[in-house]
Order: structure tokens, then C-alpha cells, then sequence
DNA sequence: ATTTGCCGCCAC
DNA sequence: AAACGTGGCGGCAAAT
């Protein structure tokens, strides 16, 4: 009740919270809070939760809003606005610096000199747990950021006004941290033992292929070793020679795939790196991250971890999970829908980036395709493999698709070539119809290289700030890398705000309708729902309304609505145009 | 025994 | 001649 009183009053609050661990299974130590001329930092569990439950009305400033959130949520207490996010508004106004640090901030904006992160925790032999720190030292610790969060705001806000992104941070990151915070804390469900089951077949087929190995090389090697594979190949079994790394000799899958016909260990090799990829980073990893206490794995979204403005998944990333190969299919299999009489719901955005290539360039070629709804993945493909349009399978498009942006941002004759398995006249060929075609677009991506050369900077239709100092060097490799860069922007960057600002209206429609289906996952392009039967039809109307309805594109916007058992087996539900 | 750089590869 | 972009992560080998 004391510390309750302690925030009463109606200024702004600047709040940290001193954690051990991070997300949602991070543990409270403290609470730092600063308002008014007082700061003040409490550690009783009943003081905190006073705060907590006090603060959970008003809107608080933070660093990390979404980290904070799910840090006051572990206290109790529900939800809560957000004012104001040192972190967020430094990564808009850093133009693409990621995971901006408070000390930093202070430092720059306040001059003031913070404890930082590592200073307090120590590093290597040195390094003490959050908890191990005393009291008066944590105290101290998390008064002095509070603080800070609270004088950096004006200074913050000024500046996102003068640089044109405070519509970006009030209408989409400040509120779609909480949106993530949601998003975490649901987490998605997993099937264990078939993911167990899975582990067992694959250590097998595993320990089959080495056994092989060894027997068709003579001498037993770790295969896991890119460079004790490259002795046996090069070296012991005079392989030719491929591509070279920084260290030597490359044995990558192409690499590797040049070689298959020349020694029987090539095939055996290509298909340990694809179970062994597939069991490492997937099937033994997954089940060691079920929260013991949802049975549910919890990603963490990097909110500030991309220089377009994408999100980023980690601990597990989430947004890399297989389905190109039949292997990788079964893995993906695995995410399903964990609550009785739930399905899962995907919604994926139809050639995201291409539509806002032709919506940015103007390029009437683009343009009128859309408009005649064809599918320019599928025509490049069909034109690419000689085939007619209804037969071109998903590999094809695929690869197709890939050949549209390789394309479009920057990839050379040899690259394309490489890519589609082609020789490098057919993609001189491709690449000087493709541009002769979309001479618009072309136009377009010159522009805007030079325009970027000048400025050192590229600024998306959101107002998304991205800085590129290699822009100006000397170094011919280094500007092209940077031209690249600043080509990828502006649709790249345009294609995660629309997806975000569909978020945020999702997610306040769907707490408003008291629904119990919850979005789950985002892929970039791509949404996944959890979702009662009963709310199915719910579902199937207001998830492509709100995303073809958050931007307005020239071409218009489609999304691909899709529903299944799990996130393998998904049927088409329907394709939404707007 | 933990960090770091590198290689290689999964996804969008 | 090369020169699609954006990420995260596992394993190895060399660095403390
Ligand atoms: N530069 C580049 N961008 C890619 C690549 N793959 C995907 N992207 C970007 C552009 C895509 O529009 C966006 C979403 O990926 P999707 O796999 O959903 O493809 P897209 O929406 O274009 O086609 P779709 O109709 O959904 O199959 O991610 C790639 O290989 N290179
Ligand atoms: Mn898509
Ligand atoms: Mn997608």
C-alpha cells in the first residue's frame, strides 16, 4: 500500500525492471521507477506487485517495452498501455541500429554516464548472475535507468518529430509491442514424441550413412567437419577442386553437388548434411525448449533486430521452421493446434514484394498483371522451365521466385545461373528480357540507387529510415554490397509495416470480439492462428480484411487463407483480394 | 570450460 | 569476374 502510494499522481513514469533471464520466464528482482523528482526501486514481492497492479492502469515509459511488459505481466496485474520506449524510438531514429542500448542513449542524448549492462554483471570468469548482485548496487542500477527513460523521452520525441517517424512509432512498434508480448506468451504447441520418435530414426539413418562413409573413404572422419571433409575429399580422394573459402577448400551443397557424379561419397555426404541440419538445429532442439509450464514453445520477437524493420524470431527461431523437402515437412508437422477442437489458420500475403515493386516503381507492366490477377512467380516459372502455366509445380515456382528477387535486387548473370541451374547465356537472356520488360521498374531501382549515393540513406513510404554509410565509399565492392542494400529498402521494409500495422488491428479486434482464437506466429509475410472450429468462418473474414485492408497498393493486395491440423497439412481455404 | 570466427544452411 | 536482400543457429576449431 506504502509503495502503491509511491506512484500515485498523474505524470509520466519511467519504469525498468532488473531481471534475471529475459521474455517471459524471466525472474523480477526489482522495479526501478522514476516520476515526478522521485525514483525509487522496490524488490518485496507485495511492494512490486503494489506497483505493478497501480501501474497496470496508466500509461508507463520504458527501454525495452515489450521486454518490460512481460516482466511487470509475470507480476500480475494484466496489461497495459505504453507511452513511451527508449528502445524503439532509437532503433526508428537510428535508421537500422538494432537492439540500441539505454547507456548508449544517455550517453549521447543526456550525457549522462550509465552502469552498463556488463559493467554491473561482469564478463567471463568474472561474470555474476543478476541475483548475485546487492541490493544497494541493483538499487542504483535500475534508479539510475529509470531515470533515464524519463528524461529521455522529450528529448527522444523531438527528435522522431523532426525525422518524420513518430507515425511509425505511435501507430505500429509502441503498440505492437504489446501485440509481441501477447504473441510470446501464447506460444505455439509441439508434438514431443513425435518429435522423439523422429530423433531415433534419424541418429539411425545417420549412424548408417557414416558407417558407409567410412567403408567408401577408407578412414573414419567426423562429417560434421567442413574441413576434415575437405582433406578426405581433396586431398585423399584427389576430388577436383571447387569453390574456395576464407580457409580453404569449399564443401558446400553446391559445391558438392558438382561432384556427385565423380565418387560415390558425394551422395552419402549430401545426405548426412541434410538429416544432420534438419535433426540438430530442429528436431533434437525443439523439444528441449518446451516450457515445462505451458507445454508450449515461446519465441522471442526482435523488435529492433533488422535494418528493414522486420521482426526476427529467436530462442527457437520460429521463422525458419523446414518445408521445402519432405524431411523438412515432417518437422513442420509438429507445430499443431495444442487446444482441444482448435485448428490452425495461416494467412500469407500473395508476391508481397513484388506488388510493392509495382506499386513504388509505377511499372505498367507489373501493374496490369496484377490487375489480370496473374501470378508473376508462376509466369516467371513457366516461361524459366518451358512449361505452361498449369504445370508448374511448387519447386518450380520456387525457384522462380527466387529468380524475381535475385532479379530485381541486384543478382548478376553468374548468381542467376548458379540459382536456376542454367547456363550463364539462358540468364543473360532471362535477365536482359526481364528488364527490357519491367523497363519501368528498372528506372525505378536507378533512381533510387542514385538518390540513395547522394544521401547516404534510404527512407521507406512509412517514413522507415535506413542508414548506409558504404554508399559513399570508395571501395567499388563495398558501395555495390551497400547499392544492394539500398535497393532491398523501400520493399522490404514497406512489406514488414504493412503486416505489422495488420497486427495491431487484429490483435485489438480480436480482444475486442472476446474471442478465443489467438494469433500465434509471424513469417514476415505470414500469420498463424490458433482458433476455435466455432470461430473458423470468424477467423476466415476479419484476418483478410484487416491484412488486405492495412495499405492501400495499386496493385491491390492478396492473402492466401489456409487451414489444417497442423502447419504442414494445411488446405486452402481461400484466396482474399482487396 | 566458455568465447569467437567461420562455414554452412534453414526460412522469408 | 563478381555482385539478390533480411535474419538465427549448429558444429567445429582455435582462441582464452
Ligand atoms: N530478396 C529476397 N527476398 C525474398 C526471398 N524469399 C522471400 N523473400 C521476401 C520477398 C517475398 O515477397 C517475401 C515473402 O516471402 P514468400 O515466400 O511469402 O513469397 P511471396 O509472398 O513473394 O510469394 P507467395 O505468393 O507467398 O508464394 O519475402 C529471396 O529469396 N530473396
Ligand atoms: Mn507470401
Ligand atoms: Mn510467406
Amino acid at each position: 500500500a506504502e509503495a502503491a502510494s509511491l506512484v500515485d499522481g498523474s505524470e509520466d513514469v519511467g519504469v525498468f525492471a532488473f531481471t534475471e533471464g529475459t521474455g517471459r520466464g524471466c525472474r523480477i528482482l526489482g522495479l526501478g521507477v522514476s516520476m515526478g523528482g522521485k525514483t525509487f526501486y522496490v524488490t518485496e514481492p507485495e511492494a512490486m506487485d503494489a506497483v505493478a497492479s497501480t501501474l497496470s492502469g496508466r500509461p508507463i515509459s520504458g527501454h525495452d517495452a515489450k521486454e518490460t511488459e512481460l516482466a511487470l505481466r509475470s507480476l500480475g496485474g494484466g496489461k497495459r498501455d505504453w507511452a513511451f520506449s527508449t528502445f524503439l524510438a532509437a532503433y526508428l531514429l537510428g535508421a537500422g541500429s538494432r537492439d540500441p542500448r539505454l547507456e548508449d542513449l544517455a550517453r549521447e542524448f543526456l550525457a549522462m554516464e550509465l552502469v552498463s549492462t556488463e559493467q554491473l554483471l561482469g564478463t567471463g570468469r568474472a561474470a555474476r548472475k543478476p541475483s548475485a548482485v546487492g541490493e544497494n548496487e541493483a538499487a542504483e542500477f535500475a534508479a539510475r535507468r529509470a531515470e533515464a527513460i524519463l528524461n529521455l523521452r522529450p528529448r527522444l520525441e523531438a527528435e522522431m518529430r523532426n525525422l518524420g517517424v513518430d507515425y511509425l512509432f505511435h501507430e505500429i512498434e509502441l503498440p505492437l509491442a504489446g501485440v509481441l508480448a501477447d504473441m510470446e506468451s501464447e506460444g505455439v504447441a509441439i508434438d514431443v514424441s513425435y518429435l522423439k520418435e523422429m530423433q531415433e530414426e534419424l541418429a539411425g539413418q545417420l549412424a548408417a550413412i557414416e558407417t558407409e562413409v567410412e567403408e567408401v573413404a577408407g578412414q573414419k572422419f567426423n562429417l560434421n567437419a567442413p574441413q576434415q571433409l575437405a582433406k578426405v575429399l581433396f586431398e585423399d580422394l584427389r576430388l577436383p577442386v571447387g569453390k574456395r573459402t576464407k580457409t580453404g577448400y569449399s564443401t558446400d551443397a553446391d559445391t558438392l553437388e558438382a561432384l556427385r557424379e565423380k565418387h560415390p561419397i558425394i551422395g552419402l555426404i549430401l545426405e548426412h548434411r541434410q538429416l544432420s541440419k534438419l535433426k540438430s538445429t530442429y528436431v533434437d532442439a525443439l523439444p528441449q525448449l518446451v516450457d515445462p509450464m505451458s507445454g508450449r514453445v515461446h519465441t522471442s520477437f526482435g523488435q529492433a533486430s533488422t535494418a528493414t524493420g522486420r521482426l526476427a524470431s529467436s530462442n527457437p527461431n520460429l521463422m525458419n521452421i523446414p518445408i521445402r523437402t519432405e524431411l523438412g515437412q515432417r518437422i513442420r508437422r509438429a507445430f499443431k493446434a495444442g487446444r482441444p477442437d482448435h485448428v490452425m489458420v495461416s494467412a500469407d500475403y500473395a508476391q508481397i514484394e513484388l506488388r510493392i515493386a509495382a506499386h513504388l516503381s509505377g511499372d505498367p507492366m507489373l501493374l496490369d498483371a496484377f490487375k489480370a490477377g496473374q501470378d508473376i512467380h508462376t509466369a516467371t516459372a513457366a516461361a524459366v522451365f518451358k512449361v505452361p502455366i498449369e504445370q508448374v509445380d511448387p519447386s518450380q515456382r520456387r525457384l522462380a521466385k527466387i529468380a524475381n528477387f535475385g532479379s530485381i535486387y541486384g543478382q548478376g548473370e553468374y548468381g542467376l545461373s548458379q540459382q536456376l541451374g542454367i547456363t550463364g547465356d539462358v540468364a543473360r537472356e532471362f535477365l536482359g528480357q526481364y528488364w527490357s520488360t519491367y523497363s519501368k521498374l528498372r528506372e525505378f531501382l536507378d533512381d533510387l540507387r542514385r538518390k540513395a549515393r547522394e544521401e547516404g540513406l534510404v527512407v521507406s513510404a512509412t517514413g522507415r529510415r535506413r542508414a548506409i554509410p558504404d554508399l559513399r565509399s570508395p571501395n567499388f565492392q563495398l558501395r555495390s554490397a551497400a547499392e544492394r542494400m539500398a535497393i532491398n529498402f523501400p520493399m522490404q521494409s514497406l512489406a514488414a509495416d504493412i503486416i505489422k500495422i495488420a497486427m495491431v488491428r487484429l490483435q485489438r479486434e480480436i480482444e475486442a470480439d472476446q474471442i478465443e482464437g489467438r494469433m500465434l506466429l509471424q513469417v514476415h509475410d505470414e500469420l498463424l492462428f490458433e482458433v476455435p472450429r466455432a470461430e473458423l468462418d470468424q477467423f476466415a473474414e476479419k484476418v483478410p480484411r484487416i491484412m488486405t485492408g492495412a495499405y492501400e497498393l495499386e496493385t491491390g493486395i492478396e492473402v492466401e487463407m489456409k487451414v489444417g491440423p497442423n502447419w504442414a497439412d494445411m488446405k486452402k481455404l481461400a484466396v482474399v483480394r482487396a
